[in-house]
RNA sequence: GCCGACAUAGCUCAGUUGGUAGAGCAACUGACUUGUAAUCAGUAGGUCCCGAGUUCGACUCUUGGUGUCGGCACCA
């Protein structure tokens, strides 16, 4: 006799088991319809679970995340029985769920094109409208195993074969005639999934090893409603207005070319971006006690043999003779700052020694690694190199991730992902170093008092780092900052200090950026401003512009004052009308528009609008300039958002 | 690198069964001297990504490259 209690503390008596859907059903039919799932005593379990006991239980539907969830997992099924109806030959590897949406991996002859999936969406709508009953069965692992051996599912075989011992059954969902092997749960009736959209397909190798096969890979989204699909089908759209490969040509800020691919040829807009960003941050690494350095573009072979790159990364480097010498165009800087360092006799009291370099480096990419300007073969890091003890990894990391914090604060970055990635299976120095670096590393996060996950076994073979990742306009993460411990390098390279006691010591080195690379950093730069850059930023701070030629002089006078000032300007003296100038300089999104006519030049003023269309009046000229440099020290701040 | 798609004017894109290409915007020229998101008219602009093949004839078909895009793998 099971007394339920719902999340609103009532309860319900029942005189025989009774499953989630019949607690649902008992509450009303409108509620029993929209069930997706079930919690007994908070755990997640299918609508058909039965209940003996007493229990605190709630229904879950596609209103809740794990709701939406059993959805989008429900759906990936959906594909199977779809694909199998339609390609009877395929074999289903994998459809776990995604952000947004969900993936299957499939194994079939047939070549799945953009028309098939049409076809697909379509056979899975006849499937759902049919609101047939998806029928749990746990199944014993052998009979499991035989029943996907009839089928030829070999990718489930080898799932099944991957089961810890331990497991005795496993879940089984059947979609009528369509079998699929899930821990679930999964929605007990395809009623509840209506809102979908297959968007694409891929390869992807089975088990994510390139070594195996590749499989085909269809993903979708999948909502709990048609409204939410439809909210998120509009804001792809409006994330694609943010690429920064769209604006980064109709701003004209780069390009980039097939004589040069992963490389980008600067335009004047881009490189005026870039440059105040490299000032930017020469000044702020002169604050936190860093020395700017500049070292050589290409450096002989046997120096990335000695640090141990030439093993590892040979055909990731660009490589070029000369008299008989083989030299390597460097794909970073650490060596280099290494032979600084190692230029006379350091002393503890030297330490922490810290060098930055806006170091040019290339790297020869896998062809399909290259994204726009995120990932390409010639780039900049703002890179750095702290040479310490062991002792003061903690403090430097976390100094270093205070002064993350500041640029980051500074562009307007809020939304940070951190990560520290710990040590691999193949790695270098002892355990009892490991342990303390990443310690400290771990101490400093929580330090800073910040939301960290790890990656095991994702650390540098040479130590483990933290990685500060922002998004791009899609969600896709991409990895900025870093701060990397060494025991490695230094060691391979000579460095060493003499310490307190009069003995040479091997200093540890901590590799860092915080950008990342200028090209990846203005990358997402874009597209989190949509192009829109702050004041502080922008290519072109202002456009003053006239309304007839009778204010041409008073406009040209304007600029050279606001020059004087430091401020980038746009003269637009053309002949054309004052609203197709607006137009145009309001598209190139220039923040601040200064115009100007006879009751401008009578009264000594000009009329200041912004790109956003808010007009700001009329102001003498000191007036606006106060008010510009005022913005431009506030930084961050985006008038656009 | 792997799987798939794509590559036409400066940009965004049309181009029907193979008969050497079009539009809008931008550019240029002229007129207009204009008050807060597009004035009007005219002109010019292309090795249809590159190479080979099939064909009387290829932007179109076949094939080999290159690049880009979406993923996967990679990312010192």
């Amino acid at each position: 006799m099971p007394i339920i209690t719902l999340p609103d503390s009532s309860t319900r008596e029942f005189d025989h088991a009774v499953s989630i859907l019949d607690i649902a059903m008992d509450i009303g039919p409108g509620l029993a319809k929209a069930t997706v799932a079930g919690r007994i005593d908070g755990r997640l379990v299918d609508a058909c679970e039965l209940i003996t006991r007493d229990a605190k239980v709630e229904i879950v539907t596609g209103k809740d995340d794990a709701g939406l969830e059993i959805i989008r997992h429900s759906f990936a099924h959906l594909i199977g029985h779809a694909i199998k109806q339609l390609y009877p030959s395929a074999k289903m590897a994998i459809g776990p769920t995604i952000e947004n949406g969900f993936y299957y991996d499939l194994d079939c002859e047939e070549q799945i094109t953009n028309d098939d999936l049409v076809k697909i969406e379509k056979r899975i709508t006849e499937l759902v409208k049919k609101d047939y009953d998806v029928i749990k069965k746990m199944t014993p692992v052998k009979q499991a195993r035989e029943i996907f051996q009839q089928r030829g599912e070999i990718y489930k075989l080898e799932l099944i074969d991957g089961l810890d011992e331990s497991v005795t059954e496993v879940g089984l969902y059947h979609h009528e005639e369509y079998v699929d092997m899930c821990r679930g749960p999964h929605v007990p009736n395809t009623r509840v999934l209506r809102s979908f959209k297959l968007m694409n397909l891929a390869g992807a190798y089975w088990r994510g090893n390139s070594d195996n096969k590749m499989l085909q890979r269809i993903y979708g989204t999948a909502w709990s409603d048609k409204k939410a699909l439809k909210a998120y089908l509009k804001r792809l759209e409006e994330a694609e207005k943010r690429d920064h490969r769209k604006l980064g040509k109709s701003l004209d800020l780069f390009h980039m070319q097939e004589e040069a691919p992963g490389m980008v040829f600067w335009h004047p807009n881009g490189w005026a971006l870039y440059q105040q960003i490299e000032q930017y941050m020469r000044k702020k690494q002169i604050t936190h006690g860093y020395n700017e350095i500049k070292t050589p573009q290409i450096v002989d072979r046997t120096l990335w043999e000695k640090s141990g790159h030439w093993d590892k990364f040979a055909d990731g480097m660009f490589t070029t003779g000369a008299e008989n010498r083989d030299y390597a165009v460097k794909p970073m800087n650490c060596p280099c700052h290494i032979q600084v360092f190692n230029q006379g006799l350091r002393s503890y009291r030297d330490l922490p020694f810290r060098l930055a370099e806006f170091g040019s480096c290339h790297r020869n990419e896998p062809s399909g690694a290259l994204h726009g300007i995120m990932r390409v073969r010639g780039f900049v890091q703002d890179d750095g190199h702290i040479f310490c003890g062991e002792k003061d990894i903690q403090t430097e990391v976390a100094n270093f991730i205070s002064f993350l914090h500041e640029v980051y604060d500074d562009f307007g970055f809020t939304d940070i992902i951190y990560k520290l990635s710990t040590r691999p299976e193949q790695r270098v120095g002892s355990d009892e170093s490991w342990d303390k670096a990443e310690k400290a590393l771990g101490d400093a996060l929580d330090a800073a008092d910040l939301d960290w996950g790890i990656l095991p076994g994702e650390g540098a073979f040479y130590g483990p780092k933290i990685e500060f990742s922002l998004r791009d306009c899609l969600g896709r993460v991409w990895q900025c900052g870093t701060i990397q411990a060494d025991f490695s390098m230094p060691e391979r390279l000579d460095a060493q200090f003499v310490n307190e006691a009069g003995n040479r010591e091997t200093p540890v080195m901590l590799h860092r950026a915080i950008l990342g690379s200028f090209e990846r950093f203005i990358g997402i730069l874009i597209e989190h401003h949509a192009g829109a850059l702050p004041a502080w930023l922008a290519p072109k701070q202002l456009a003053i512009m006239n309304i007839t030629d009778k204010q041409a002089k008073y406009c040209q006078d304007i600029a050279v004052n606001l020059e004087k000032n430091g401020f980038r300007v746009i003269q637009d003296l053309r002949n054309e009308k004052i609203g197709f100038k607006i137009r145009e300089r309001t598209l190139q999104k220039v923040p601040y528009l200064l115009v100007v006519g006879d009751n401008e030049v009578e009264n000594g003023t000009v009329a200041v609008r912004t790109r956003s269309g808010e007009d700001l009046g009329a102001m003498t000229l000191d007036a606006f300039t106060a008010y510009l440099q005022s913005e431009v020290k506030r930084k961050g701040r985006n008038d656009n958002d």
